[in-house]
DNA sequence: CGGACAACCTGGTTGC
DNA sequence: TGCAACCAGGTTGTCC
């Protein structure tokens, strides 16, 4: 579900709300959503810690707590956070309460369970196993035309693909991939190695200036979606390629095309992205 | 290296 | 109405 505009506009919303809020005790309806350490451990470590910071690692959030230790969350599809105060109603799926000193709840719920949480200690994350390995941030000075083309030089592999490779890019996923790849005016197929320069530079272009509009949108909500207050996002009005098969493209007026690309789908325009 | 596919899950949509 | 098939924002592992 989430990718990078999205996570980052959690970690916006929560940021308003949760810094400063001490975690009096953790409530776990469904122990499989904790990856690390088992979950007795887990509610015995964040109890009597202190919120001190959100942030975001590609599609990972992160929240710094009291003591030097992170909690990592990865959405996965259908994962979602949500602060809220103690009368609301439980959202079906719902997996873990943290109960705040002022009584609200943060809730981790999750209809497909694919999301999970880690607590880690500062130093370690570097070592976990998926945030250790991702790619440069997109929207961060060091993700350059250079950048770009290094990453790219002799991979034969299509340029889709390796879009959603976060150990190279951190933070893109399928709707932003195509996007991007569509702004670029590149055909998803494309062999990564054989982007001339200028190519290179509009795909870099492309990438930056699509992440930048949807969190400035606060993300695509398809249908699971919502920030940290429950509220949805507005980019899903934006899309020019995905899950458009069929209707005419915005820059050309060709109808939008879709093929699958191990197993998932890839939207483009076969009128301007050869 | 690269690609296809299954697995992990639930639920919404589509078509017969 | 019923039911099966297919689809979904992600990641990881296996097999060829």
């Amino acid at each position: 579900m989430p990718e990078l505009p999205e996570v980052e506009t959690i970690a916006k919303s929560l940021s308003a709300s949760l810094p400063g809020l001490v975690i009096e005790k953790v409530e776990v309806l469904n122990s499989q959503v904790i990856a690390a350490p088992g979950s007795g451990e887990f509610c015995r470590l964040v109890a009597g810690r202190k919120i001190l910071g959100l942030s975001r690692r590609g599609k990972y959030l992160l929240m710094s707590l009291s003591g030097d230790l992170v909690l990592a969350v990865h959405l996965r599809m259908t994962g979602r956070l949500i602060h809220t105060g103690p009368g609301e109603p439980l959202a079906r799926h719902t997996h873990l309460i943290f109960f705040l000193q002022n009584g609200t709840q943060l809730r981790y719920a999750d209809t497909r369970r694919f999301g999970r949480l880690w607590l880690l200690a500062p130093g370690s994350l570097s070592t976990h196993p998926g945030i250790g390995s991702l790619g440069v941030e997109p929207l961060s000075p060091q993700f350059t035309p250079a950048y770009l083309a290094g990453a790219l030089a002799g991979r034969r592999t299509r340029l889709k693909s390796l879009l959603l490779d976060q150990r190279v890019v951190a933070g893109l996923g399928n709707i932003y991939a195509d996007e991007a790849l569509h702004r670029a005016g590149l055909h998803p197929l494309r062999p990564a190695c054989t982007l001339t320069g200028e190519e290179v530079e509009a795909l870099h272009a492309a990438i930056r200036e699509v992440l930048r509009e949807g969190i400035a949108a606060r993300g695509t909500t398809v249908r699971d979606y919502t920030d940290g207050r429950g509220q949805a996002g507005t980019f899903q009005e934006k899309l020019r390629v995905y899950r458009r098969q069929g209707q005419p493209c915005p820059r050309c007026g060709k109808p939008i095309a879709r093929l699958v690309l191990g197993g998932r789908s890839s939207y483009f325009c076969p009128g301007c992205q050869r």
